[in-house]
RNA sequence: GGGCGGUUAGCUCAGCUGGUCAGAGCGCCGGUCUUACAAACCGGAGGUCACUGGUUCGAACCCAGUACCGCCCACCA
């Protein structure tokens, strides 16, 4: 068996043929009749914007390890996959695309736009569900949803009226955060503030009947156009004057009063300030407190409007300039400072952010999010790493009520209509055929679409098929776990929680597992623009998916961003190689077909030299299978790869394939037997508990190995052994592996040329003489030696390179003569650890409070090895002595 | 202005409950095509675990402070 096997692991093609293997056999999909307990997750649905990156491999690749062990491991699995409209983000793609062609959203109806999206949205999608398949994830493809099909706009209606109905969705002029670019409102949240060095003017606003002013300080000249205040702290004695007082407003000759509230920072500029409630959400606060009219200067594309008089129609830094030139030409501007502030642009498309009064709805966010609090302060859901909760904590209990109407064509459709009778509000689940109020029957439908967000709140509940009772929000709501980023929990996670609890009065999933970002090797934020984006699909190209996944995570510390580095995934690509060619040579050396279970090994262990090898193998792989487990259990996704890789390769190829090759190629057919069943047992074994981080490969080799069973993806997931844990057996393997690998660094040091033959002369007792006699063959061939003599006297010949090791003294008898100066500096830097292993073991073990306070355990385990590195002292000194030049 | 995270080998990073935890990958040095694998094997060099105190028998790990770096939130216009 086996020899066919090519040398190296090939992905390409293989991947291909088994993901369309697993999804037509329907491997994937979970069933609604299962007895099995479930397990559920929801993929953070991709945007249909564009392709796949990092980030997404990364998310998907986590949470597709979560799928398969739990599928492997007895639980009926649904992993709902999707995609998500995305509306500002797609309608801004869709629009530069239309720009290419010279052409404009407004070019066309609204109709006719959406079509354009629609056939946008078709193309991406595919694009992207098959860039998620060609990573392996084995989500339940039958169950996939769009944010925008059928069902789950549906639930977006219900949702909707509900929170109109109870009072918890309102429309209003209120000041929102607007985007002149995009033309539309933007919640608090798609802000974001960038430091800029900006200018501070200081203005002179007129005293009314007087020839006195006041100095403001403003970033921003122009909106003083539609300044209804000008506002003082009240405690501030330098303003005192002011009460009563009416100020002139500069260009625009407008009378305004004199405030006096405590939001102004006496500290800032002059300690006067102007008001525009227009424009600025402070201002907006303080005119409402004290009844000031409204201007607004800037419109809905950033010029200034009508109110701005004679500055109507300028864009508003073409305004700005214009103002300030028209002050300093009457001489009220005093000065000008440079000033460091934050801007606000649109998350987008980077356009500065106006802020300005206008017509929104709204959710009253603060009932839903006291629900969320106490979700997670009750434990019902938690955040993994824990920190995040505070985060999440700190936004939630600092929440603002949330803008939800977007002035775009893709998107939900706002289900309300406005009577042209009476002017009424109607919010439905259909359209109205006529007014209830008036009975009026032209009715208008809103124009505005929803929050994309909106939709992506009710994610874990729409998808299974809400407002609908189903079987599937009975077995998997909540889900059992949420994956995804720290840059979307206030986004997403937030208002999931609060959407959930609201409406399925549960949490809509019990563990948030919070990933990272993925940045490039250097630790930079991958972007176009930096040029060190790298695209996930070409690199699978490359290096196959399966090195990918398990670079991604080895890396994945939760919550911490990773520095993906090509040479790294190079590594673990070697990795994958290794893995093949290990299972190539076992391949090679089993004679028979049929499957080893637990109950042959348990009969090889009870049989007749079972092998330390063989159950050290067996030990280690118990053990392994535990920590894998535990890891798995509390998400520490890396831990369980890394132990998983230095298990594979450092444990079972680099020593216990080279163990049992004795065995294998030798005559006795006994042991070439008992070999095979180990062999086939662990090889067999470990490649389960490798499947879930690299799918294809594992079910590959699987295939080739005696299994029973169809695929590798539905049979158990490893459980420990843990009558094959044995400790004793730990130990011996051990000394065997230090010993080997003194001899070997005795050879190297001594540049003995590696394809000499020595013989190998041992002093010592004769449980160690046992032990080594039991891996004699072995030792002879890892150390290459053609004879092993015990002895209590080493051959007096200058050719000997010596070492002491726990179990026992060693020396190789070269057949040339060796520098003896290397071969003393080498001993000499031996003795030199031990002495510093020594020296802090006699300090400890001289400390009372050590002696009295410590575990009796870790006392008597440093009094042992002191004694043994005292032992090795002795012996090393001895042959320093002997030595001599 | 608040809050969070980081500082460990040349580079990028792991290190769980304080006690062989000084680790990985890549890079570097020396040597091997030893019939699973040169995408490999065998060896080696390299670190005051940012700094200062503290707790403890014992600290990379816990506590306090300092210095840098990064991120998030926030209505000083």
């Amino acid at each position: 068996m086996g020899t066919d096997i090519p040398k190296s692991y090939e992905p390409r093609g293989t991947e291909q043929t088994l993901y369309k293997w697993w999804e037509e056999q329907g491997f994937f999909n979970a069933d609604v009749d299962s007895p099995l307990p479930p397990f559920s997750m929801v993929l953070p649905p991709p945007n249909v914007t564009g392709a796949l990156h990092m980030g997404h491999a990364l998310n998907i690749t986590l949470q597709d390890i979560l799928a398969r062990w739990k599928r492997m491991d007895g639980h009926n699995v649904l992993w709902v996959p999707g995609t998500d409209h995305a509306g500002i983000a797609t309608q801004n793609v869709v629009e530069k695309n239309l720009a290419a062609e010279g052409k404009k959203r407004t070019d066309f109806t609204r109709e006719e736009f959406e079509a354009i999206v629609w056939r946008w949205k078709e193309e991406y999608e595919a694009r992207i569900l098959g860039q998620i398949k060609q990573l392996g994830c084995s989500c339940d493809w039958s169950r996939q949803r769009f944010t925008m099909d059928e069902g789950l706009s549906r639930a977006v209606r219900e949702v909707f009226v509900r929170l109109w109905e109870d009072g918890l969705i309102y429309k209003g002029e209120y000041l929102v955060n607007w985007c002149p670019r995009c033309v539309t409102a933007i919640s608090d949240l798609e802000v974001e503030y960038e430091p800029a060095e900006g200018k501070l003017w200081y203005i002179r606003y007129p005293i009314e009947d007087s020839s006195e002013f006041v100095v403001v300080a403003t970033t921003r000249p122009e909106t003083m156009l539609g300044d209804t205040a000008v506002a003082v702290h009240p405690d501030d004695e330098r303003y005192r004057g002011l009460r009563g007082k009416r100020i002139v407003l500069p260009l625009m000759n407008r009378e305004i009063p004199v405030i006096f509230d405590s939001f102004v920072e006496r500290e800032f500029g002059t300690g006067v300030v102007k008001v525009t409630p227009g424009h600025d959400p402070a201002d907006f606060e303080a005119g409402r407190r004290h009844d000031l009219p409204i201007i607004r200067v800037i419109g809905d594309d950033g010029t200034m409007t009508a109110a701005a008089g004679p500055y109507r129609g300028l864009d508003r830094y073409e305004a700005r300039r214009r103002v300030v030139a028209d002050l300093e030409a009457l001489g009220l501007l005093e000065k000008v400072e440079r000033h460091a502030h934050n801007i606000g642009h649109c998350q987008r498309c980077e356009t500065i952010v106006e802020p300005l009064v206008s017509n929104q709805w709204f959710v009253r966010v603060q009932p839903l999010a006291d629900e969320a609090i106490r979700a997670v302060e009750q434990g019902r859901t938690d955040f993994q790493p824990k920190n995040f909760e505070k985060v999440y904590f700190e936004w939630m209990r600092n929440i603002h009520d949330w803008c939800i109407s977007r002035q775009l064509w893709w998107g939900h459709r706002i289900p309300a209509w406005y009577c042209d009778g009476c002017r009424e509000t109607i919010v439905a689940r259909e359209a109205p055929q006529s007014c209830p109020k008036c009975g009026g029957t032209k009715l208008r439908q809103e124009t505005d679409v929803l929050d994309t967000w909106f939709s992506s709140a009710l994610w874990p509940f729409s998808t299974l098929g809400w407002p609908d009772r189903t079987r599937e929000q009975e077995l998997f709501y909540p889900t059992s776990a949420m994956v995804t980023g720290f840059d979307i929990i206030f986004f997403w996670v937030a208002r999931m929680m609060m959407m959930g609890l609201r409406f399925k009065e549960d949490v809509p999933f019990r563990h948030v597992f919070i990933n990272g970002l993925v940045r490039d090797a250097q630790g930079q934020k991958m972007s176009k623009s930096r040029g060190n984006s790298i695209d996930p699909l070409a690199i699978i190209e490359e290096y196959g998916t399966d090195a990918v996944r398990f670079t991604l995570a080895v890396m994945a510390v939760p919550g911490t961003d990773i520095p993906f580095s090509i040479d790294r995934m190079a590594g673990y690509r070697a990795f994958c190689n290794k893995i093949w060619n290990a299972a190539r040579f076992l391949l090679m050396n089993l004679d028979s077909d049929a499957p080893v279970g637990e109950a042959e090994i348990d009969a090889v262990l009870a049989g007749p030299e079972p092998g330390l090898h063989h159950r050290w193998i067996l030990a280690r792989l118990s053990e392994v299978i535990a920590s894998t487990r535990r890891d798995l259990d509390r998400f520490f996704v890396h831990e369980a790869t890394n132990t998983l890789y230095h298990f594979f390769w450092g444990e079972l190829c680099d020593w216990y394939i080279e163990l049992v090759k004795e065995d294998l190629s030798g005559d006795d057919p006994a042991r070439r037997e008992r070999a095979q069943k180990v062999t086939c047992f662990v090889l067999e074994t470990a490649m389960r508990l490798l499947h879930p981080f690299i799918p294809f490969i594992t079910e590959e080799i699987w295939q080739k190995v005696p299994h029973r069973g169809e695929t590798i993806m539905l049979r158990p997931y490893p459980q420990a052994f843990p009558r094959w844990q044995d400790a004793a057996v730990l130990e011996r393997m051990q000394r065997i592996q230090d010993l080997i690998s003194a001899m070997r660094t005795a050879r190297a040091e001594n540049n003995v040329d590696p394809r000499k033959w020595v013989t190998v002369y041992l002093r010592c007792d004769d449980e160690a003489r046992e032990l080594v006699e039991s891996q004699l063959a072995n030792l002879k061939r890892l150390v290459r030696a053609h004879e092993v003599v015990f002895t209590d006297r080493f051959p007096a010949e200058r050719i000997l390179l010596q070492g002491v090791t726990s179990l026992g003294e060693f020396a190789l008898l070269l057949d040339e003569v060796i520098d003896v100066e290397v071969e003393k500096q080498r001993l000499q830097k031996e003795l030199q650890k031990l002495d510093t292993e020594r020296l802090s073991l006699e300090k400890k073990l001289a400390n009372e409070g050590f002696l009295e306070k410590a575990p009796a355990e870790v006392v008597a385990k440093a009094r042992s090895r002191r004694d043994e590195v005292e032992g090795l002292q002795v012996k090393t000194r001895e042959k320093l002595r002997r030595l001599a030049p």
